[in-house]
Formats: structure tokens, sequence, C-alpha cells
DNA sequence: TACAAATAATTGCTATAACAATAATTACAA
DNA sequence: TTGTAATTATTGTTATAGCAATTATTTGTA
């Protein structure tokens, strides 16, 4: 097995995030990738604690603190401290944010489908199966 | 398909590179995953200009510019003006850097062997396969 | 030749990422 | 119940990434 596959799965995640940015500056929208894959998962699950946002983005707690902040900034998120634990905050989008998601969607979607060209759903399969593989191998002992 | 293939390339990626910093910093290697990239890519070639580095490593110029500073303090790499071209400095190896590689490497190769355990060489063909398909996909045309 | 265009490297700015340290709060165990 | 440990969020530091702008040099063309 002489494929370096670390550097092939580093450079398509690099490049899908670099051309996916520049869809969203095509359409105007000052947004980053990163700032996109917070306002999906609050679309999907409305209200999160940041220990929650970065579990499910699998970002660490200061990265998801300072996107936060960013997009608090840009009023598209609503920060409220939780009332059962006084050490969270818990998340959800502004009105303007839903707004926001419901634009960027269709945008994300045409992206998916154009970058899945001549791609099956064998090939999917084969893909979660590879990619999980791999990070189930890598992570505990060493 | 409603697979989020993106997300899950971006989150293998991430993993390996972390995991992989794990393994050089428990043998004590004060090196990035960026850097040793760099270094792998300089032992290949011998001798690169910064604009030939950023193109192998998928690397922007300036971000080049920068993780070679670091690697000069280090006394890792060595600079010198190209002769036929002074725009241009060629990067390669200091003795200290060639040692370094010799280390890293088996570091890395048995990184590599842990995180493929379980897959077989078609898997490895399948995922060049869809990759670079993706990434032809995305490119080119929006 | 002269001059505009292209190229190589650098610097500045902002965002993301990882790690360490800290403060506030909560959970748990003696 | 009291004190220790764990959890949540924040802040600081360094490194990587992308973009824009700049400088120095080379290329290509009129």
């Amino acid at each position: 097995m002489d494929l370096n596959y670390g550097f092939l799965i580093e450079k398509t995640g690099k490049k899908l995030k670099q051309e996916l940015q520049k869809r969203f500056q095509e359409n105007g929208k000052d947004i980053t990738v990163d700032q996109w894959v917070i306002l999906l998962e609050l679309k999907k699950f409305h209200l999160l604690s940041q220990v929650e946002l970065a579990e499910k983005t699998f970002k660490d707690a200061p990265t998801v603190t300072r996107i936060i902040d960013l997009l608090i900034k840009k009023e598209l998120v609503i920060k409220t401290s939780s009332e059962d634990d006084r050490r969270k905050f818990m998340v959800s989008l502004s009105e303007k944010g839903k707004q926001e998601v419901e634009i960027l969607l269709p945008i994300v979607q045409k992206f998916r489908i154009k970058g899945w060209f001549g791609l099956t759903e064998n090939d999917g399969i084969a893909l979660q199966r590879i990619l999980n593989k791999i990070i189930t191998n890598i992570q505990h002992g060493h």
C-alpha cells in the first residue's frame, strides 16, 4: 500500500472548502464555510450549547466561541444563558439567520450535486466505509 | 444522494492531521504536520523554489513563505537565491533536516499502515477514483 | 530597446485550529 | 455537607489558510 491517502483526503477537503467558499462569494454571501457549518447544525437542532455545537461540528470549544462571536456580530445567531446550568449558553438562529440559511441551502445543495456527478450510490457507501474505517483505525491506542 | 461527503472528508482529514501530530509529540518531535509535508517534498526533490513547493503541497505562496521561515529557524532547511532567476529562492534540506526526515519517516509510515488496516488495494483504487472525481467535478465552471 | 505584463516572494489582515490556562459553576465523593 | 473534581465558556499564543497589495525581477512585445 503505497497510497498517500492522508494527503489525498486533505487535498480534497481543502478544494471542497475553497470551491464552496467561491460559490458563497459569487452569490454575494459574506460568510465562511465554517460559519455555514455552524448555521446548518443550528437549523437542524434549533437550540444547542457551545459544547454540543463543538461535538457536532468536530471543532474545539475555543473555535466555536470565536465563530459564534462573529455570527452574533453578523446578527445571524442569538446566545441566551441556560436556566438549568448557569455555565451554559444556548445558541440558536435569529430570524435573519433563518432567512440566510434558506438562501444558502440551495447554493450548498447545488454544489454537492455537482461534486457528486458521475458517482453512484455504491461509491457513497464505499467512501463512508473507507473513511470511517480510517478514523476508527487511527483513534484509540498508539 | 443525501450523503454530506464534504463534511465526512473534512472530518477525516482533520482527524488524520490531529493523530499524526500526536505521534510526533509522543516521539518528542517539535514539528507540525504541515511542516512535515514540506520536508517530505524536499526529500523527494532535493531543490525546489517556493512556488514549486506551493504547487506540490497545495498550499499558497504566503503560507509556504511562513512555513519555510519556521523551518529555517529550526535549522531544518536552507534557502539560497537562484542564480538564473534572482526573484527565486531555492529551498533544500539541511544536514539536520535530512537526519530529522529519516527519524520522522518511519513514524509516518507506521501511522499510514495503521490507518489503512483492514482496507484493500481495491479500496485504495476506489478512494482515489472517487476523490479525484469530486475534485474535477467541482473545479472549472460554476 | 523600451515598456507593459507576468512571475516570485513577501507582508498585512482576518479566520480557523490546537493547545494551555483561567474563571465560574456544577457534580460527586468522603 | 464540604471540598475536590469535572464541566462550560473564555482568553491568549502560535500555526495554517486565503486574499490583497507590494516589491523586485524577468518575459514578452511593439
